[in-house]
DNA sequence: TTGTATGCGTTATCAG
DNA sequence: CTGATAACGCATACAA
């Protein structure tokens, strides 16, 4: 029925040891009982049993997760309760999750790299924010064999063992199709640019780009899409007047685009004015947004599932570790759309198991 | 650190085959003893370690899954696999899974019912499809003191365990939340009942309505919403021809809904008729839906994580089996909204671990 | 270089 | 009623 490793040793005639050594290449077996074993292992189709391994081993495998810290933005939060939620259902194996926060400096976060190579990780977890740093992290790992996982931002050059997170490229067309729904023949598209600390964003640039994309091949060109800029760290919350006025000179405005996690910003000034005509889309599921989405003045939100982002990168990586696992390059989530209507069922049994 | 059975067993001043009786409730212990240990229990805090409980058990647990032939109704092929992806997951541990199918007829289902009692399971999982073998059926469970969950038909009053699948009141809504949008003043709707075989469904009605009272609350009636019945069994593919004379007598159709999986013999009407300027909307991600959605046919489909749906089932009722977990009612899946933009993203990681 | 023995935490059997 | 003990499949320390 199943096989265990004292039928391979049997069938090879060696020792359970013996097998052991050739399972996990710790040397010290002639060459001769090596090719017995393998041609055994092979004829009989040994899988181990990862129960058993478990219940037997000494040391404990140790995952490192690095990411920025959800106190400061706010959107993390959730792929730190995905990661939490791994370290529950994993913890009856041999694995600690240590989890490694950084700040918006580059300098904070090549800290936190330092930190967690000291650590012994036998796997890395990691955002790559800001991109030399991440280049020399990236390389550390690799030399010293230590398999990572990147998460949310895209970096494919660092031969990451994976990628979880959501192509944002796309995640802007989806948005633009949406709108484009709504949109009559004079309508004007706002794209509202409110930006915090960190600057590296790629895909927040591929969002725009899809966005854009869309319509330019719809015909519907810069002529007809506005461009609106807040930088809150320095503009504070001065920038409601600034915007309500562009708001009213550019006139026509349809639909106002806000391609990262700060939609309510957007549509809290509106709600304020009692503002109703104006469709406003962004993405993440932030409590702030998730209020707004439900009293109707954001219409829509794109979700990447990013509690799940944490979780499976997690369980990628410890059953590429733990079982052996091959796991295959770039898992992209789903890019879900939200409204009103779907919201409350958004977190359902996929969160909760 | 972590406690023991015999760490238990040495506090309370048993060995450990009393705690052991205890924890199974076995019988066969006396009052004293079971004091003792029930104490010792509380105060140390025992959770048993899964892992070895697996190692050591003789007999396996025994899961059956009742639910429509996937050869007759094509929807029931992805929760099979999502309960085929389960059992793979689940093949470490001692459990196995069986499926029984049924057919469209009731007998049909009666027929699998007795099979699946018969089969002496731990646990089952089941389509409540017809509504007084159901009845039947949940009763033996019941007086069996066998645990069941339902799969995607909401009939609370069996009291499973559980119920996993959609709300379908609200995906109605969501449904035509989306229509709304485009939307315009003089445009009529038409809800296109393209039935099959069973007829039990009260979540087809469910969606029916709650689209029309999304409707009926904006104060869009019945005067512009057409209905249109094909019986697709007894009309064959007749029903092209009809159908195209209702869409052109009714005029001004903007949209058409489809409140079940086969908006796709809707849509390939229009695509061979070239028609382009009506928005369809239905249900559920067969491979016929998706194609048409991919070609501009179908503008959206609703979808209900239909593979995860039989995943989550089986896994819920494995740990509460298994893991002696507690289990909520009712886990309503996300309602879905798939477009052409974010439609080959949507069997992402989720669907693959 | 190889084989043997012990333990991981449970379950379940078998004497008492 | 109770306690002791042999599995379960694997990892690992140790003996040869």
């Amino acid at each position: 029925m199943k096989v265990r490793i004292i039928d391979i040793a049997k069938k090879a005639e060696v020792s359970t040891g013996t097998v052991d050594r050739i399972l996990h290449n710790r040397g010290k077996v002639s060459k001769k009982a090596e090719e017995k074993v393998k041609k055994a292992l092979k004829e009989l189709g040994y899988a181990p049993d990862i129960l058993a391994r478990n219940l037997a081993m000494k040391k404990e495998l140790h995952i490192v997760c690095l990411l920025p810290n959800p106190e400061e933005t706010k959107y993390w939060s959730r792929p730190v309760a995905g990661i939490q939620k791994a370290i529950n259902e994993l913890s009856v194996f041999k694995v600690r999750i240590s989890k490694v926060f950084f700040s918006s400096q580059a300098t904070s976060f090549e800290e936190a790299c330092q930190k967690a190579l000291a650590l012994n990780p036998n796997g890395v977890v990691y955002v790559p924010m800001f991109r030399e740093p991440s280049v020399t992290f990236a390389n550390s790992l690799q030399k010293n064999n230590i398999p990572f996982i990147h998460l949310n931002i895209f970096q494919q050059e660092l031969k990451p063992l994976s990628f979880v997170g959501q192509e944002a490229y796309s995640a802007g067309k989806v948005a633009a199709s949406l709108c484009d729904l709504a949109l009559n023949a004079n309508d004007k598209i706002l794209i509202a640019y409110i930006s915090g600390e960190m600057q590296e964003y790629s895909h927040l640039q591929s969002r725009i780009e899809g966005f854009t994309d869309y319509f330019g091949d719809k015909g519907i060109n810069e002529s007809r899409i506005e461009h609106f800029y807040v930088k809150v760290s320095a503009d504070k919350k001065n920038y409601e007047k600034s915007f309500l006025d562009f708001l009213s000179s550019a006139g026509n405005i349809k639909i106002i685009y806000v391609p990262n996690s700060r939609a309510y910003r957007i549509a809290s000034i509106l709600k304020k004015h009692n503002i109703k005509n104006i469709l406003v889309i962004g993405f993440d599921t932030l409590e702030e947004n998730l209020e707004l989405v439900k009293e109707g003045y954001i219409r829509f939100l794109i979700a990447q599932q990013s509690k799940n982002q944490g979780y499976n990168a997690v369980i990628l990586l410890f059953n590429a570790l733990f079982k052996r696992e091959k796991i295959n390059n770039n898992y992209f989530l789903p890019i879900d759309i939200l409204n009103k209507e779907n919201i409350e069922f958004y977190d359902g049994i996929i969160n909760s198991l």
